[in-house]
DNA sequence: GTGGTCTAGACCACG
DNA sequence: GTGGTCTAGACCACG
């Protein structure tokens, strides 16, 4: 799995790190029961403190998607991660409501706003190139 | 128009009038070419600071939304809000792949976040009573 | 409220500093609403590091204890705290289980380790000279 | 006896495996006097590390549960477990006081808590199927 | 070797 | 002034 950060980014290193972990699982390159790389040498692969992956590891875990066992490190959640639940798609509504706003107002209408969805959607199925 | 604030959130005040605003816009609530609140009295209107809603108005005026004249005050931009260009779809893009990827690995399909967008979208041209 | 914390205990000082906090909600010494010392007083005022504070904080945030405002502070839940849930009623149970375990080997029975939960009840009631 | 075993909990496997015994000895599944597994035979039966096995029953050892013989190997101790002392229901006091606080916050009241405690000693004399 | 905890110190966004 | 983020470095428990 290539991790892709942005330091240049307003975005905390740890978010992208989340996300790019998740956007792994999503394109299926890290599978369910699969060890992630220690915080140590992930941090050392990265060039960023440790601190900072344990930071991202530390969400990933609240979230379901992965466990950390102390001595034999990290792996993706092996239930799977937890399906969307109603709180889940509160929140997904809720992150999407600005986004939908502002397209409204830029004249992108529903069906180019969710052709653009289905295209990401296609992409994780893909392999994911589009990150 | 009604601006709702979450002062427990941890999005900062100012963008989230930022998306109130744009969220009118996009209802029809205020259209090109009307006035909106000075920065004064909007922020005694809602109980914020005026450096807060001067940095929204500032990101909005950035953004196209609208105008700020020194004396005919704050105005929605009379030719409209500047369509959407290929910016704006790549940024679109990359603040739905971390949403698209999280639903997929919680077993979200493409149809159904397809039809949370929809319902959004509905949601505006039918008066916006999601918000 | 008094933070009373053991540096020689093995319990993390994080965690000690959750559960007094606990017990002051517990005591009433602070109510729902009430402001708690921000991150850097409070980690000066015990002589802790800034970082060690703000882990406890946020692991009472986590668990619906405490509202963190970046610019107000933090201030007890003014909903009050979450009742018990299902989850929590297990997950006091598997705490309480090796407890029990080791009370029955030792020859305490249920009235008298019920006695025990009884008067740690009243001791929070009377306002928690326990501690 | 049955050994429980949770590798993904953050207790060290060592201190389930302390209580795991001690609940065996609770529930009478094992009786002062008898033999306990080898630390050899234990770790391979489970299959963990030996000087996890050999932790806690040093700590078993160490709290008068069970006596080591280089000979005679491992035994529940013959003259039963020591009686709680005064140390003993300080030290359970302090375990049990969090646990009100918390509960106190989440609206359990004593006889609730109470009686999960009366239940869990029940299960202990019923055979202990509550593991 | 692994994650957990703690410290010290720095810079930043927000308001 | 507030919390948020990040770094660097240390010691520890566990196995």
């Amino acid at each position: 799995m290539l991790i892709n950060l942005d330091f240049e980014s307003s975005e905390p290193i740890y978010t992208q790190l989340v996300q790019e972990i998740i956007a792994g699982i999503a394109k299926k390159e890290i599978l369910p029961g699969e060890r992630l790389p220690s915080v140590r040498s992930l941090a050392a692969d990265i060039g960023i403190n440790l601190h900072t992956v344990n930071k991202a590891y530390q969400q990933l875990k609240q979230d379901g998607f992965i466990l950390i066992h102390r001595q034999r490190g990290v792996v993706v959640n092996p239930d799977g991660i937890p399906a969307a639940d109603e709180v889940y798609m509160n929140q997904l509504k809720k992150t999407l409501h600005p986004l939908v706003a502002e397209s409204i107002c830029r004249a992108v209408d529903a069906d180019t706003f969710m052709q653009v969805c289905k295209e990401l959607y296609q992409s994780f199925e893909r392999g994911g190139k589009d990150e």
